[in-house]
DNA sequence: CTGAAAGCGCTTACAG
DNA sequence: CTGAAAGCGCTTACAG
């Protein structure tokens, strides 16, 4: 069918077929009327031809290129699931879009040429992960004159459109498990200060022991920095204070506590209870299976691109906020029941 | 410094510079000679009116978009460390030359938009994995008018760039440990039959067995497909051949070997010696740690995205194909010593 | 070193 | 339904 080499215009498509370049881009592109048979030769003679239109030119005359822009800050995708995880979500929904993803994923800063294209024209739009909020060149692309979504709760901007899980009320339906399972002393593992999602975490933290009548105690909230590290050594510091139960801000520090206190001998559930954040695949396999807080990431990225394939076609309404539920799943890592178990 | 709705033009930043269009190009792009001064005042003028060039005009003017992209047909980078592995290491290369990155991962295959912009414009070369050699749509794509780098041999074509791991050595290598660690009778579990890379590994098994003076022995070959559970499966069925020693030719595939032989009560290495093919990180951490042959990925993917800048930079010169080594990594799952061992 | 001009390949009001 | 024309914003020989 199509040649390899020569690259063919629409304008030979169109002296081929007998029309103008107009009649043959309305053809080819199906949105204004044409008449069937001249549309039917059209598209016959550019695919015997082999025509395929220049993005860069299209891009130029519609102002639309076509290509989403995915910005996520971090290097690691191999040691980051949460980060693989959406690349692959927001990758397989923007193709049932017929969207191309341009993927900035890099530790590095980029370039000059990198940076504008994703400022401008390059790209129709742009989801950006929360990692990033705050970085100047990432709040410079959310001034840009694209449409934008975000993932997570910027820490200031309420202007723009975005998807969030919902942090609070899965960390407080956690804590509140621990407790209602009998736990008094309930520990923190808190991560990095800044990061919007950590906060609301700890906020559902202290509700979930201010509706039950717990007193908040510093000396049971120690921060970590959302690595397994950071999550083992916080526990052998809280160890000393005997907490009945911990709730760690994600999955991986809530590992490192599980390393910490079974080095101290101790026992989970039965000593300290333990509960994380995320649902990684690793939490049901640690030992014992994790009580975590499911993250749907996989929704998170769909609805993500969903936003803003919405912002791109309907002009800007006003921006959606979206907040995608974060259920509790309970493993053995806490006691099930409710109330027995070491009774104060 | 730049205000944030108004898109600024290179017309106005030359206006406003008081020079042409065509010396503002040239003060902005730095390639042709400029006065100083003039330059300067230019790029002053520019940055103070928050000019960023349309990159879709760009790519239609000069011919280069500044993009890359990379193709991976496969949906799972999460489960799939190879491919968040190459992702990475690609997208921080490309980042590193300023060049964006355009990804196309999917098991759904794109509809026309996207399949245009890699074959078209938006992109200025491509990396292709060889996940997908043989797919139409991807033969597509190395026919186009595009510059290609394939990872992993081509089946059929030799005349594109190519970057690939050392599989027959690597396999070999790892073969002749297992036979001067005292094995006779080495099994296989090969991979998916029309992969490349484990035609390569089957290749570099028979040649060291060959070398070796041992005969080919069918009922010591079981077919597998690079999954955990099909190496579990082809394990089980090679248990009742009574191997000394079995190849994977892969760790997925090994791990899942493992388990089988642990399941029948038998012990690695005292009774059979296991060697796997990738050295993912879940090599180092089974029971007992798997003796494998290191792919590096990293260097994989960094080496595909320089050449194919080379290769856009200089004309074509003639197809590079590089070959990276691939050591063999001892562990314990293999007995190390020569010959010491079950002698026959 | 600089400018006028042509051109990259397409889309889209504007007339008919 | 169709065509002639303008234009998207840049780059790059070609003259000077």
């Amino acid at each position: 069918v199509a040649g390899s080499g020569r690259i063919v215009t629409l304008e030979e498509v169109a002296r081929t077929s007998g029309v103008s370049r107009a009649t043959a881009s309305r053809a080819l592109n199906g949105r204004a009327r044409v008449s069937p048979e001249v549309r039917n030769r059209v598209r016959i003679v550019a695919n015997a031809m082999g025509y395929r239109p220049n993005p860069a030119a299209r891009s130029l005359a519609s102002g639309r290129s076509g290509a989403l822009g995915l910005v996520i800050p971090t290097g690691h995708l191999v040691e980051d699931p949460y980060a693989a995880h959406l690349v692959e979500a927001v990758a397989e929904t923007a193709t049932c879009h017929d969207q191309a993803l341009m993927l900035w994923l890099a530790r590095v800063e980029p370039g000059p040429v990198v940076r504008n294209e994703f400022r401008t024209g390059l790209v129709d739009g742009l989801v950006i992960s929360g990692v990033g909020f705050g970085a100047a060149w990432i709040e410079d692309l959310i001034d840009g004159p694209h449409p934008c979504v975000l993932i997570g709760r910027h820490p200031t901007r309420t202007d723009v459109a975005t998807i969030e899980v919902d942090n609070a009320a899965g960390a407080k339906a956690a804590v509140a498990h621990l407790i209602e399972t009998g736990a008094r002393r309930v520990a923190i593992i808190t991560g990095p200060p800044e990061r919007t999602d950590n906060q609301d975490r700890v906020q559902g933290y202290e509700e979930a022991l201010a509706e039950h009548g717990l007193d908040l105690d510093d000396a049971l909230a120690r921060p970590g920095d959302f690595t397994v590290e950071s999550g083992y050594e916080a526990m052998r510091q809280l160890l000393p204070q005997a907490p009945d139960a911990v709730f760690a801000a994600n999955d991986p520090m809530a590992v490192g506590a599980l390393r910490a206190i079974g080095e101290a001998g101790l026992s989970v559930p039965d000593d300290i209870m333990v509960a994380g954040f995320d649902d990684l695949p690793v939490a049901a396999t640690t030992d014992p299976p994790l009580t975590t807080v499911r993250q749907d990431i996989g929704l998170v990225g769909e609805s993500a691109v969903e936003a803003l394939v919405r912002l791109l076609d309907d002009d800007p309404t006003d921006p959606e906020r979206v907040v995608i539920p974060a259920p509790l799943v309970v493993r053995q890592s806490t006691r099930s029941g409710n109330g027995r178990g070491r009774s104060p």
